[in-house]
DNA sequence: TCTCATTTGTTCGTATGTATC
DNA sequence: AGATACATACGAACAAATGAG
């Protein structure tokens, strides 16, 4: 069992420690295609980061790597491997 | 009399400077036991603020303070205070 | 049962100010 | 100067619950 937590004192920013944390629920299937990524809020008061941290670690996820859609209102949901863009 | 308002740019913020407003009128019998805090798109209103941050306020005194009750789709009522924790 | 308005609940989008590194 | 991080605040959209009719 591996403990994954976030140190916000190191050299990798906490939002790119955040984003990495996702990323691997993602890819290793604990987050499901199609299901919702825990919201913005939730998932500062998980890992202890503000609101405006949690979002860029989305943002990263969505922008950057695709692996996540993000729709107003209601939520990021993962994006299933074959509608990702060269993956 | 005293003109109660509020300061956008004092060092309180906004919603627990309203906190504070309703917080007076219910411990002052301005705002009777049992009868409806004024719905969050009133208090926004009235008071030149942002539904959310009305909202925060509310949870204030909800959470913190137990001074009302809130029911989804109805709104908050001011708890008598022999009905209040600790009080 | 159905529709409608009102209200609270939740979420994202954005901006500002402050502080730290 | 720039990036990071937090708190605050406004706005918008969407959802769910309630009650009136």
């Amino acid at each position: 069992m591996i403990i994954v937590t976030i140190d916000p004192d190191g050299p990798v920013p906490v939002y790119r420690q955040l984003a990495a944390i996702l990323r691997d629920q993602i890819t290793s299937g604990q987050l499901e295609p199609g299901r919702p990524v825990p919201s913005e809020k939730q998932l500062g008061q998980e890992y202890g980061v503000a609101r405006g941290t949690a979002r860029k670690a989305i943002a990263v996820l969505r922008d950057d790597e695709h692996l996540v859609v993000t729709v107003t209102g209601r939520g990021s949901y993962v994006v299933p491997p074959e509608d990702r863009p060269d993956d």
